[in-house]
This record gives structure tokens, sequence and C-alpha cells, in this order.
DNA sequence: AATCGTTTGTTTAATACTAAACAAATAGTA
DNA sequence: TACTATTTGTTTAGTATTAAACAAACGATT
């Protein structure tokens, strides 16, 4: 899907290696929130996020969520609130800080998260299966080096 | 910013990889979405992406811009929905099937995002000039091979 | 012409997401 | 101790986004 755009020969094939990108991302996402949303849960790759963080590193406050994310404070507030309800996750506040909130996974999120996680990595490998193990590599190279500009 | 998964050698080395390109693609599309709502004319990366399709290939319904932005169409109708109400673009019924809004560009539309590409471009040379020439057609087309498996 | 299945776009309900304004707690400093 | 600036999280208003239900138009077959 090249653009149409007339520019300078640098200018083409940046825009075509941005826009390919771009698109990859994009795509394998919308694939995955497919699945998510059509899993017994029905939740959101940003939910998702969430859980899989908390999964991982145990517990975090709200700004660190975001940051890991790349989302905005109000943003999480939200997502925390719709995991709450479901009873997913839950708030305390730090003792140590009491402007802030740690969010720990419940039992029943924890069960969840565990159970479902190695179904959604299959689910990736999947999508990247079509590369070589060099390929993955340098995918992995090469987008570390671009995105590492500066944080969000 | 590797993951905490304990899981094969293979599931690691995707998920990193898978992990790099959605950063990545987010913290660029973030950045440059960041600087479309600071400019003067307050846009959204989806409705630049609806001016930016109508100026390369000129008018489009409805349908076939929703496929070329990934996007359902539900959405797209919002997104055109309020580039009307800038006065950017304009709908007309196809006069060959009267289900069809042929969506284009008005003058204003056109002077805008004809204006403004340009440093649209140079944005995103700016996010890419990290990488080489070769780094940048290597990238493109590992992403291009990735983001194949089938549209959306 | 009547009918059936498809296609295009809209609406609705729910969540995501941002920027901006805000409140409360904190930390530093005078 | 009081003042000030910063930080954490929430709220608000507006747009994005999806899935699902829907309406209107289309096309093909009968």
């Amino acid at each position: 899907m090249p653009t149409h755009f007339k520019g300078t020969k640098k200018e083409i094939e940046t825009l075509n290696a941005f826009i390919k990108m771009t698109r990859a991302s994009e795509s394998i996402n919308n694939r995955l929130s497919r699945n998510l949303a059509e899993s017994c849960q029905k939740l959101t790759l940003s939910q998702f996020g969430v859980l899989e963080a908390l999964l991982h590193v145990g517990s975090s406050n709200q700004k660190e969520l975001g940051a890991k994310l790349l989302k905005t404070g109000g943003n999480i507030t939200m997502v925390i609130d719709n995991l709450e309800k479901r009873n997913y996750v839950k708030r305390e506040t730090d003792p140590n800080d009491r402007r802030a909130s740690i969010v720990s996974l419940t039992d029943e999120g924890k069960e969840f998260i565990s159970n479902y996680f190695p179904s959604h990595v299959e689910k990736i490998v999947e999508e990247f299966s079509v590369l070589t193990p060099e390929e993955l590599k340098e995918l992995g190279r090469l987008c570390k080096k671009v995105g590492m500009k500066e944080n969000n």
C-alpha cells in the first residue's frame, strides 16, 4: 500500500516504512483485541495490558501503569475502574504516600490472567511465525532503535 | 523493556519483538497525534488520515475509507461527521448506488491538507532518521511480511 | 413485480483516550 | 510553621472506537 505522495526519494521510502510498521502493528493488535473481546471474559486490550503488567510485576500505582502502557492518567483511572467492577483488581492507598493508589490483582484476577496469558502468547507466536528467528531478532532491534527517541 | 513472562525461548523472543514493534508504532503515532492536536487546526490522527487519503486518491466512499484506515463503518461515520462540521469534506450521494456516500475534500480541506502534509512528512522523516537507508528498507520489508497475514 | 440475501451507512451503548482543570497530599524551603 | 511548587489521581468535555441492531438500496432469482 504505497503512498501517492510526491516527495524526495528519502521521504517516500520513510513514509512507506512508517505505513508498513503502523499497519502491521495495528492489524495484529486488532486481531488480538478481537480475540479478547470474544473470549469468555470480554476484555479490552487496555484492561488486558493492566492485568498482564500486574501479573508480572506484582503491584503498581496508577502513574507507573500509565507510563508502562503509554496512556494518560485519566485513562488509567477509567480502565482500573472497569477492572475493579469485575473484581479483577483492587486499589489500596499507599501508606507511604497517601496520594497514590496501589493497584493489585485480586485472586479472581490472578486466576484469570495466569490461565489466559499462555493462549494470548500463542496467538502472538502464530502472528510472527512467518519470520525466521533472525528476522524476528532484527525486527526487534530496528523497532527498539526507532522507538527509543525518548519515551512517549 | 523485556517481559517477565516465563516461557520457551521462542515465545520470549517473539513477545519481545512484538512489544518493541507495538511500542515503537504507538510512541511515534502518539507524538504525531500530539503535533496534530497542537497545530492550528486541532485535528485527530483519524481525521488527518481521512484528509490524506482523500488528497491522494481523489474521493472515496465510506466503506473504502474504513478499509484503508482499518476502522469500522460506525467509526468512519463519526469521523466524517466531524470533518464535515469543520467544512473540510463533503458527502454526496453516489448517483450509481444510492446507498453509498462519495466523500471528497472541500476547497478549504484541500487547502489545509496540502499545506500541512509536508510538515507531517518532515516529522516522520525526523523520527526515522536514526535508521540507515538499508535498515529503513529492511524494517519495511519485515513489517510488510508480518502485517500481511490477511487484511485486518 | 415480489422476494431473498447482500451491501452501505447510521444509530446505540459501552469503553477508550486525551487535554485541561482540579483536589489532595507531599516535599522543600524559607 | 507557613508558603510554594510538584505530584498523584479524579473529573469533565469531546472525539475515537467497536459490536450489534437497524434501515435503505441494490441485485438476482423467481
